[in-house]
DNA sequence: ATGTTGTGTTTACAGATGTAAACAAGGAGG
DNA sequence: CCTCCTTGTTTACATCTGTAAACACAACAT
């Protein structure tokens, strides 16, 4: 449906993230939302809004002179196409490689621990 | 020492990726190498090389006029930076939600479980 | 001496990005 | 009516990227 590949830049992310979290946002909540984040100033924001939506990745329909944007991508499958391309890129694809190289950098926490080992085991199971 | 924030594109990637394979390698050999990964005209590597020392990812020395050039970055710093950049933003620093999304999308090989376990394993021993 | 080949250097150029300032227009207040 | 705020639109501008073509120069082959 839509496109591949989208790589969102992180300045991207900071506005993606705020429409995911509320759903939609008109002009003023985007900037006021990302100045908080950020800092940005408002025509930054907005300049980002304009571009991303030519980008088709928000949409926006306008109401009484105030736009509202909403995002046309989800957060999940943005996700999975980031982590995928840095997997085959860094890791030759394997979870167990990246997993490896983070904790050679830091302890893993006992819940995080846990929790892998509970998705192993749901997977074994299935 | 070295700066933060080294973020590659994947076109410095690949030229990268060439590099830390071999170790070094002369401007002849590293525009082979990925016009073969590529695709690109050899004056494309070059302009990459060229711009990459500029911001001294990698260096370069010259001998009887045939530059050689080298990593200044190891793969498992950048690999790291990035990969922590991408939990951070994406899964809030959590491995295992990373790892969740991911099997979500595809299972993953006999092979991967079994190696996560492993580490896991280790990590408890420890 | 001269043209071909291998190597490096300069220049080019469109599109994306970060970061806004300036401008415009409709309502709210006085 | 005139002015100020709010919201949106235009314009700006330096960098960075992707992608080369052109140019220059020395060594080699004829």
């Amino acid at each position: 449906m839509h496109d591949q590949d989208h790589h969102l830049s992180a300045a991207q992310w900071s506005v993606m993230e705020s429409l995911w979290e509320s759903g939609s946002l008109t002009g003023r909540e985007a900037t006021e939302a990302t100045k908080k984040k950020t800092g940005w100033n408002r025509s930054t924001t907005l300049t980002l809004l304009r571009r991303m939506e030519e980008k088709e990745l928000i949409g926006c329909a306008t109401k009484d002179g105030v736009k509202t944007y909403f995002p046309l991508l989800r957060r999940e499958e943005v996700a999975l196409q980031e982590t995928e391309s840095l997997l085959e890129r860094v890791y030759d694809g394997s979870i167990s490689l990246l997993a490896s190289a983070m904790t050679h950098k830091r302890a893993l926490p006992q819940k995080e621990i846990d929790q892998l080992y509970a998705l192993l085991d749901g997977l074994e199971g299935k």
